[in-house]
DNA sequence: GCAAAAGTGTTCGGGCTACACCCATGA
DNA sequence: TCATGGGTGTAGCCCGAACACTTTTGC
């Protein structure tokens, strides 16, 4: 079969993805149900098994698609869980990868078919293996990301009110923020356009809607600009 | 052979090792010639195939000391590399660990005996398949640990002058750095106790030594403290 | 006119940066 | 006495934290 390598070291590799998504209210985490032993029927995250002529992170692609019919997700690596015992069945390795998109971008009924679950992140059931493990990590990556790079924008509509921006922050770190501190952060990196409209839909007095230009974020990289927004 | 999970799946699955090291003067890279081919007489880093009854992390000690005689060196997980290609020999996923080390705590001939270098960092030659770009990726990951987390200390003698720390982090950071602000800023954190002696070896006034004090610094931890050191 | 959400400014303190001179000593 | 490396202090600035009242308007 092949030169070089030794044939019995052959491991099993999975792997899983941790997906969070947005709702304009809460944070959510999606899982399926186990349809495979062992474990059968537990809650769990969505994984699989990497083919030879796929790179790790277009089988990770192409099982999160596979199972919950979701695709063009920016899926991150995560962690590689390598316990002997992680899995009661046989020794797997498993890379984990993570993300977090806007629920309403992806076809809700696609997921509702393929028995995909968003669960808030306040109430996640008993997850099969060591799937917490991995949710709790990715959690702190995806706060980490949210700090750090601009991806907040992406979850809201295209046209969004500072506190719709400020309850999603909320959402994620979990954590009220003052308003005036925030909003000074985010306006002082200069990377919204402030429109002339508002949104009514949620106070009488209306809001005014913004829009991140991507153009002035690459600029203002180029310059060595760093995003950040302290929680 | 096993009840639940497909055979066909199964992969060749590796862990590779990035040991960075002090010598009191500079940073150095651990590498050894490879032994099998593909690549065979290459540099590389130190990889092996973890056994079916051993967890990945466990895989990478074993490997490290097998290759190099190295032990008890903290690995910390790094990445897992998945592109199909990344071996020609064959399709291997490797699962990168990465640590830093003080040269002189471990045995000098062992790793000569297993005919691993410490090459600087500067003149790191090329290395086989992408390794490199697992070191660029590692000297990032000590970078950042080395900011938030008290690692310098570690890699001093017990007792350290100011001057020897410093030199220590711009070796790091490769840059160099303000006596004034980095002495204030680490004495600022009060983790430090001063000696009343001082070290003549490198002038003539002499400079006063420094212990760490894990005490203090488990103390200020529960406190809520960060370790932060600015580059 | 009132309830509900939006919007806005100031003050304070801490920490980082930049920067230059004196000290101790062995040769 | 001089060359070498060690040691120290200050002023300015930026940023984050805390904090409360006014505005708008639908009901």
């Amino acid at each position: 079969m092949n030169p070089y390598y030794p044939l019995e070291d052959r491991q099993l590799l999975a792997v899983d993805c941790v997906i969070f998504g947005f709702d304009n209210q809460e944070l959510k985490l999606l899982l399926i149900k186990r349809n495979m032993e062992p474990g059968k029927g537990m809650w769990s995250l969505m994984g699989g098994f990497p083919k030879h002529d796929e790179g790790i992170d277009q089988a990770a692609e192409r099982v999160l698609k596979q199972l919950t019919g979701l695709q063009n997700v920016y899926l991150e690596q995560l962690f590689a869980y390598g316990e002997v015992d992680r899995d009661p069945g046989e020794r797997v390795v498993s890379v984990a990868y993570c993300s977090l998109i806007k629920i309403e971008d992806y076809d809700k009924d696609l997921v509702k078919e393929h028995n995909a679950h968003w669960r808030p992140i306040g109430d996640i059931p008993d997850l099969v293996f060591d799937h917490r493990i991995m949710v709790e990590k990715a959690l702190k990556r995806i706060r980490r990301r949210a700090r750090i790079q601009p991806i907040g924008f992406e979850l809201l509509p295209e046209k969004f009110t500072m506190p719709q921006l400020q309850s999603l922050y909320e959402a994620i770190y979990q954590k009220e923020l003052d308003k005036r501190n925030f909003c000074k952060k985010i306006l002082s990196m200069k990377l919204l356009d402030k429109l002339d409209e508002k949104d009514k839909s949620s106070s009488k007095k209306g809001a005014f809607l913004y829009q991140f230009n991507p153009e002035k974020y690459q600029e203002l990289l180029s310059k060595g600009f760093y995003f950040s927004v302290e929680v």
